[in-house]
DNA sequence: CATGGATTGTTTTCGAGTGGACAAAATTGC
DNA sequence: GCAATTTTGTCCACTCGAAAACAATCCATG
């Protein structure tokens, strides 16, 4: 905008200074057909609308994914949540510790292998999880709007095929 | 081990333990339509791919878009990179600040406004980026690889278009 | 100019997430 | 049965990245 015009004091030495110097626009080069790259944008800007959806909650997309989870498999022990959610076990212990001091989830010791831990939701996180739902729903159905429903269908599907699920 | 879990034994009254307890499989439930969450489990591979590709070089996704992008866009402001990368300020001036100490890149402070810094790759960067360069273009092949040629197409052309770009 | 506000980069502080060592329990092989 | 190995969760130290306060500089308006 302003630069286009100015001109540039440059010194001799500084002749080689290219033009994005001042301009906005950057140009990407190979990047711009890097799958992770543009993986990485696309999470930002989903992570960026639950957070702006959620802020007042107090929720994480992590932390909700594992309540979300937790209530679809009642029981489920604690490694192999974290297996299929791409969590560390050693994140997961914290993540866990924390919501059962919340009092929304109950860790269960099976008699049968004692070192495992199974996990639940207990009322308050059966409340919590009811409540918040609709607006996790509304959001999903939000995100993505730069996308016509034919698209999103197949990102969704490619996405999928990509992740093996 | 567990001193602050009380072992809670198991009672006729637990059958309503889910199947998931001790089988591999978990039921996403309405993580399963969430885009979010898939994006995040694509990212996660494919960090994790380029990371056992690159791990040898000492090289980092984020650090390494910083280097190919200032060879695209010699003399790129330091705010202006953040922006286009998605990196935050505060974030970038650590990593410049280390490549910088490690030769990769200059950091020239233009006399028209000295609040600003300009970035150029240095000859080493250069070398570096030249270096790395095959293997990372070889890298972004093989990624995807799950996927047809046809649906990488795809899915490139909607995270674009959910990217905007 | 001069002064108040905006921009640009840095520093500090903090939380999220990882890696590795560890302890307890289970499993395997002899 | 018993030792060695494996599995499961936890703890500790560390890095990556974000938020906010900060300093320096530029700009706009009088």
């Amino acid at each position: 905008m302003r630069a286009a015009t100015r001109p540039v004091v440059a010194t001799p030495a500084d002749a080689e200074t290219g033009d994005a110097a001042r301009s906005g626009s950057v140009a990407f080069g190979p990047l711009a057909d890097s799958l992770g790259f543009h993986l990485r944008l696309a999470q930002i800007a989903a992570f960026e609308e639950f957070f702006a959806a959620f802020a007042e909650d107090g929720l994480q997309p992590g932390g909700f994914s594992v309540l979300i989870t937790i209530r679809e498999n009642p029981g489920v022990r604690q490694g192999i949540l974290a297996n299929a959610l791409r969590i560390k076990r050693s994140h997961m212990a914290k993540i866990v510790q924390g919501f059962g001091e919340a009092g929304l989830i109950e860790r269960r010791v099976p008699p049968d292998d004692r070192r495992a831990v199974e996990l639940t939701l207990t009322e308050a996180g059966h409340r919590l999880v009811a409540a918040k739902m609709p607006k996790f729903l509304q959001h999903e159905r939000a995100s993505a709007a730069a996308l016509t429903k034919d698209e999103r269908h197949t990102l969704f599907a490619l996405l999928r095929k990509l992740n093996g699920l």
